[in-house]
Formats: structure tokens, C-alpha cells, sequence
DNA sequence: CGGAGACAAAAAGTCAGACTTATTCGTCAC
DNA sequence: GTGACGAATAAGTCTGACTTTTTGTCTCCG
């Protein structure tokens, strides 16, 4: 995924940054460049590449006689693409999963009035695409098919909307649907209802009304609120 | 604001990461390390630093036999409150001020639902004394009293929802608000309603009613759409 | 006993130079 | 035209020496 390994300082940083956003170090600990640069046996040039990125995270902070310290997860830079993958990929799966779909929940809605308005014909035909093609595959243990298209559709979704904040989340809500598909347990095929919104949701947007395309939207990230037992009692 | 010029890498950055997010170099413009680091009077070292955080920030690719390529907009990692900081400063600002509203306008509504239901009674407190502080000061040309509770009563929203992500875009709201104070045009105090819907915002959480916060928090990002004509006829 | 100032140590920061490696482009043969 | 080979190029890496800032400590004087 993205780019791995690109060099020697991403090398580092593939296995440093999954440590620290795994809360390996508490906060406050005291890294060393030099001891670092030893373990995994780079020049301190590289390391110090690799330390220039973590800062600019927020992960790590670099003060001059006293070392590389590890900053509390509320300095994070939680929306760098880089740190979501890391802590999906790490023990903090879960909560990072909580929250994005809760971050889904809140702009996804809007996104879609918003793509009434202002999608392209072809975007249209994007979205019907998507949908036929989640419906063609909704049946019959299909579920890796199914996925592609249900990623594309919301892709498209975000990108329609246009605004470039939320057309970046693609691949956040990307990574979110193929881990409910793949890590969390999910051997049934998708819910009906669900398919059926979003073929719903692409004849809103087609018909460009945004209100029905917010609400339906709505309804399917409630959807995937429930899932998680993230409720609105 | 942030971290200014902590080191010579900070001071590139400083310069170098403005006029990038400014469009002064078309997407696939390349520079070399060796000619930036002339121009900058620092040694290839510290250059290379730079350039590393500009690549973890997705504004420039690195590439051997090729040099420092500009990437295009759309790949940017516009979440960065880096990059934040460097378009609201430089031309890209308006564009940058309708985006971070609409965030807002999706974000926002649901922060406050969920503060309604997770503030703990430190947190109501504190929302309410900041809307009492926009009250106090929401006439006689106090802007800068005012904006600060503002900002501090977004923030506190943001905090409440006890979602980190969401809980991160305190900082961006706070500019978003400052730059409306600030920038735009904003002889005239505020207006009343916005901040009888802050007091009210406050009354629903300690309520506890999850509804009525949201919608009132909904009702004062339209407003902030409206301002800048971000309608919805 | 306590505080102020000076000193020493530690770790990051910076620089310069030599070397390596991957990539691209041009050329030449087929 | 196409393919392979080779040279040029710019990033990548390493090393070692030096600088700078910060902190902790030690001493000296009140």
C-alpha cells in the first residue's frame, strides 16, 4: 500500500512509526538518535530523515541535549494518511476504526447533497455503475467483488461533492470498508437494505436532490454506526 | 504559531513549503536538492530533511536521476495543519476558508450531539461560561473578546464529542473563526441570533438533549456558510 | 541552609566531501 | 523502427569532525 520502503528512512519509519502509534513508548520516552540510527543499522543521516517525518506527525518532538521524545496521542497528526494505516494496522485497530466511522457518519451525508448538485454527468454514470455492480455481486459469498464497487461508490461520492476535504477521505473510507469486509468478521452477504440505499442514494444524485441523497446517505452510515455498537439511544 | 524556525530545516520549510501550497511551481516542476540548498545557504543535510517532510506531506515526490517533483493539488495531504497554515496564508486563502467551513458545517452538528451526551459536567461548564463570554462582549466592538470565547467554545464542543478526530480540528476551527474576525471584513459586532444559538447550544448539552444540540450547532454552520455564499438554494 | 553563577557533559544540529546506486536518455547496431 | 548497451545525472548514503544549545551539577558566597 502507498509507497513502502522508498528508500532507506521509509524502511525505518515502516517499523518506528507502527511502534510509537501502537503506544509502545508512553509519552514522554526518550529516544535517541544515535541509538536508533545502531538498531537498525543506518547512518545518522538517515535517521535523522526519518526523525524530521515523525516530527512533522506530531508523534515525536526533538529538543537539543536531551533526545527524540515521543509526544502524547492527543498532539497527533490523526488525519495523516500514514497514521491511520499504522494504527489500523496496530492494536489500536478498534478505536481507530470507532472514530473514522464516526468521522464517515458526519461528512459522507453532506457529501452526497452536495454531489447532487454538483456531479457530472459521468460522475452519474460512475455512481449507477457502482451500484449495479453492488447489487450484481450482493449475493452469493461474492464479497471481495462486492467491495470494489461498494469502495468506488463512496469514492466517487466524496469526490463529486467537490470539495477537496472531503474528496481526500476516499481513501480513508476506502480503508475502512475493506476492513469491516476483511478483518472484522463478515462471512454473510451485505444487508439488502443497504444495497438498496445506495442504488437509492445514485438516483438521488442523478435526479440532483440533495436532500434525499443526505438522508439516504444518512441512513447508511447509521448503518455502519450499528455494526460497530455505536449507538444513538 | 506552531513551531517557527526550530532549526534551519524550519526555516526552509518556512519558506519553500508557502510557495508550494501557493501554486508558484505547476504540478511536475522539479527542483534539485543540490540548487535549493544553494538557494537557502544550508548544506545538502538540512536540505534533504526539508525535502523529506515536504514528501511525508505529499506536496513533492523525490526521485533518483530526476530530482524534487511538485505534486498536484489533489494529492496533497490537506489535513495537515501545516499545509492548513501555509494556504490560509497565502492566495490559496479563500478557496482554503469555503473548504474548511463546509468541514465545519458537517463536523460540527454531530460533535455537538455527541457532546450533549458525553460532556462531563467540567466540560458544561466551561461551554457555558465561554457563550456567557460572547454574550458579555457581543457588542460595543469587543471582536477580540469575543472571538476569543468563540473559539474556546468550539473547541470545548470538539473536545466533548470524545471523538480525537474530531476533537484535532479545534485548532482549524479556531483559525477558520480567527480568519473570519481578522481578514474578512467584520466591522460590525456579531450577530445576535449566532449568539443566542451559542447560549442555547450550551443549555441543550447540559441537557443532555443530543437532538436540539445538534440542530442548533446545525443552524449556526449555515450561518457561517451563508456569509461566505456557500448556499443551498 | 539556600540561591546564584560558572562549568562540564550530553545530545542534537550542521557541514563538507567522497562514494554508491538507480534511472533516464542518447546512441549505435541490427 | 526497435532493442540493447553505456554514459551521464541527480538522489541516496556514509563518515567524521565540528558547533550549539540545554541541562545538571558543583562550588562559592550570602
Amino acid at each position: 500500500m502507498s509507497t513502502p520502503g522508498r528508500g532507506l528512512h521509509g524502511h525505518v519509519l515502516d517499523t518506528l512509526g507502527p511502534e510509537i502509534t501502537a503506544g509502545e513508548y508512553p509519552p514522554g520516552s526518550v529516544l535517541r538518535t544515535d541509538e536508533l540510527a545502531q538498531r537498525f543499522d543506518v547512518s545518522r543521516s538517515v535517521m535523522r530523515e526519518a526523525v524530521r517525518v515523525l516530527e512533522s506527525m506530531h508523534l515525536v518532538e526533538s529538543r537539543r541535549r536531551v533526545g527524540v521524545t515521543v509526544r502524547p496521542k492527543s498532539q497527533w497528526n490523526v488525519y495523516d494518511p500514514q497514521v491511520i494505516r499504522w494504527r489500523l494496522a496496530g492494536k489500536d485497530r478498534p478505536q481507530q476504526l470507532r472514530s473514522l466511522t464516526l468521522l464517515r457518519s458526519a461528512i459522507e451525508p453532506v457529501a452526497a447533497g452536495l454531489a447532487a448538485r454538483h456531479a457530472t454527468s459521468q460522475q452519474c454514470a460512475e455512481l449507477t455503475e457502482c451500484a449495479l455492480g453492488m447489487v450484481a455481486n450482493s449475493r452469493g459469498h461474492r464479497l471481495e467483488e462486492y467491495l470494489v464497487h461498494d469502495m468506488a461508490f463512496h469514492r466517487v461520492i466524496l469526490d463529486a461533492s467537490g470539495n477537496e476535504m472531503f474528496a481526500r477521505l476516499g481513501d480513508v473510507v476506502a480503508e475502512v470498508l475493506a476492513g469491516r469486509t476483511h478483518h472484522d468478521v463478515m462471512f454473510e452477504d451485505p444487508d439488502p437494505a443497504a444495497v438498496t440505499l445506495h442504488v437509492q442514494v445514485a438516483e438521488a444524485v442523478r435526479a440532483g436532490d440533495a436532500a434525499r441523497a443526505e438522508e439516504l446517505t444518512r441512513e447508511i452510515t447509521v448503518g455502519a454506526l450499528q455494526e460497530l455498537d455505536i449507538l444513538a439511544p
